[in-house]
DNA sequence: TAGATTGTTAATCGATTAACAATC
DNA sequence: TAGATTGTTAATCGATTAACAATC
């Protein structure tokens, strides 16, 4: 199972079958073909046996894909069974709700610590977890096993409290900041990048194209 | 300026172009090179140029672009050159979260409204915003000239939201749901999803890879 | 065995990069 | 004008789809 050479095509459209999967999982399917899956998904029955050919044979020949089977190898390969320790930096609303968000908890993704620079947020608690001061960071993470950091506060003090972390051994960022992280780090990081504004940009552009297209309107 | 049949990849890179222009104006940059950029975005100074060239010649020979008539006119394919209207559908955390980030209304992306269907909430306000129950929702839209919905709620009751809004005339959903909702609405409609936890199994999948690319870890 | 469906090779398509003539 | 840099065509690269032999 030597995976390597993955095009980064292919990883983003593992979680989306992951998440597939699971459905089937819970509807109870045990088999599933890679063209009925295909129709669900509404992707090429080719390209899910080519994606899933490159971590290895999960399917039999005239029976197809064992769903649990299959569910539980790409876990495997996402890093989902086993738990990952993260911290949020930045407890503004974004990094509040995230850290509200159990769901992230169900997927192997703990978080154990939430920082802000607000001394008037120290102490508070979220979903049982305390808020602390950043100044505590280099000591926490001593103290613990901190592999994510998730990364919700404004662009100008993103990178250098990445730069910081990083120097505490943390090695994966999960950035809200609108900024490229992963191009500003020396080093060797793996860094994901959500730009929610780009997303919301990308939505406007094709309703304006969707509008210009339809203009029976007043 | 007909753009027709550009690709979704030249149309995912069009907001981080608007990013980094918007920052060189910040840094009062007038004119700047495909190749200086090329530079500053770890991109090719052919793709920029191949990119912008779909929309028409904003260069000039010799000189390069300017960056004001540059980030004014991405602004302009993007429609961020005037206000879109839209609604928070599920006032949980990350709803709340959305609705409190100013900087999507500097954008242009102005919250008119938050509903929930639960009564607790009813009235509680979120940056002056009033939470309204999801029962008013199509006198609201009736009311309002609302753009885009976006939706914070659980999976179960994204889609059936998401035909009630279609069917009120709403035209563009902003999906935070973990459900491809494109796939499932019936008709011609603009979504964007956000699948804040597939982006999290990726970031996974790079840090499983990466640890065990370098296990000198005890 | 016959039928079904994978795994995999080959063909196609599209996107990126390179090159350079046009032109400011 | 000479130098710089675009706009655009051509070449390359990579990703997707089609086809089919292998095999359950």
């Amino acid at each position: 199972m030597e995976e390597k050479g993955i095009s980064r095509a292919v990883i983003k459209r593992l979680p989306r079958y992951y998440r597939y999967l699971g459905e089937l999982l819970e509807d109870g399917v045990e088999r599933i073909s890679s063209s009925e899956l295909s129709e669900r998904m509404k992707v090429t029955a080719s390209q899910i046996r080519q994606d899933l050919n490159n971590f290895g044979g999960f399917g039999q020949q005239g029976y197809g894909y064992n769903v649990r089977y299959l569910y539980t190898e790409i876990g495997k390969i996402l890093g989902l069974d086993r738990t990952h320790n993260m911290i949020i930096v930045g407890a503004g609303n974004l990094g509040q709700a995230l850290a509200n968000y159990a769901a992230f908890e169900r997927s192997g993704f703990k978080t154990i610590g939430i920082f802000d620079i607000n001394p008037v947020l120290k102490g508070v608690s979220v979903r049982g977890i305390p808020i602390r001061m950043t100044d505590e960071l280099p000591e926490f993470i001593r103290n613990n096993n901190v592999e994510i950091a998730t990364l919700t506060l404004p662009k100008a003090k993103a990178l250098e409290m990445a730069k910081l972390l990083a120097d505490c051994g943390v090695k994966a960022f999960w950035n809200f900041a609108h900024t490229d992280l992963n191009l500003a780090m020396p080093g060797n990081y793996i860094v994901e990048n959500v730009h929610l504004s780009e997303s919301l940009m990308r939505l406007s552009y094709n309703l304006t194209r969707y509008e210009s297209e339809h203009k029976q309107q007043s």
